[in-house]
DNA sequence: AATATATCCTAGTTGTTAGGTCGGATTAAA
DNA sequence: TTTAATCCGACCTAACAACTAGGATATATT
């Protein structure tokens, strides 16, 4: 388990989307729920989280030919910021959250677990603080598909158990 | 969040309860429920799967006076073989699962995000195997609280928004 | 033998939350 | 003025986490 919610995922499904696009003309969400094959309503509450951040993390301009684009370069966007923004500070346990653990726990010295769930929570963080939008748009190269193109993304709600995906157009 | 369930937390617990005690006579899930100020019938559950675990990770013993043994010593036992039997293979997302993510995603080389979360799920497994049962019982050394001592835990369940606790019985 | 104390097993329950959907209001380009 | 977009808040619902309940079975002690 430990697993990360479809806000983490979609938003960074977003955001990778976004980097793709950076510098061009803003990117409405449409085109990127259509190109992730994402619900659109729904990542209007996640992309509003990335904008209402403190830094944001994308600017919106409204109306026809509006959307959404990054508001730095991808080189100076952690991947640790993003989630952190879209799942919450990372926290494998109540007691273990980050910044403030020594208030919620500090007076329970013989709780052991305490540690190894700290050790969790750094390993993670580190991960996340170390890769930036743009190492996730350099892997893999070219091989960028746009929408329109057939390339599929299985989202957390389409796989099933057994590995049956849900989709009605088939691969 | 990246939230570990209660069934790592306390299945957690009880493994360093059992370790805290291994050489001994076996001990009651009674008296740990109570050490730990949790519910008895939910550990019951829980060190159900520590003991149909392949290899068992505790063992039995029915009847007055029964209770559970450690199968090996604590130093023999990873953390990360404890939490996969608690809460399945760490997987932060679907597509991230363990041994068999090139199954599910193989196919989708367009999937950027698929290596950031791969990158996760290795800091923490990676983390959790490093970690044995002995490096927690050995951690803050003597301060161990047997059962009628009054130090208390915070359990997942006790803690409210605001840092309110459940507890009837005042620390 | 009887009792107390354990593990063992299967269901059911209950509250929360993840993961959406829906309807509409606002803004701006064509 | 139509169309395409962001914005906003409320609602919904199925799944799941976190237990609870009630018993059956096994073994030490009295």
């Amino acid at each position: 388990m430990l697993r990360v919610s479809t806000k983490g995922e979609y938003g960074v499904r977003i955001m990778v989307d976004l980097a793709h696009h950076y510098g061009g003309r803003p990117r409405s969400l449409t085109d990127i729920a259509q190109a992730e094959a994402l619900p659109l309503a729904y990542l209007e509450q996640l992309v509003k989280l990335l904008r209402e951040a403190d830094p944001p993390l994308v600017s919106s301009t409204r109306g026809a030919h509006g959307g959404y684009r990054l508001t730095r370069a991808p080189s100076e966007i952690t991947m640790g910021e993003v989630v952190r923004i879209l799942e919450g500070p990372i926290a494998p346990m109540i007691c273990a959250t980050e910044g403030e653990m020594s208030q919620v726990c500090g007076f329970l010295d013989s709780c052991k677990t305490k540690y190894l769930w700290a050790r969790v929570r750094d390993a993670v963080a580190q991960t996340l603080d170390a890769v930036t939008l743009a190492d996730l748009v350099a892997e893999s190269g070219e091989g960028y598909s746009h929408a329109g193109s057939s390339t599929r993304f299985i989202a957390l709600s389409d796989v099933h158990v057994g590995l049956t995906v849900k989709s009605e157009t088939p691969l």
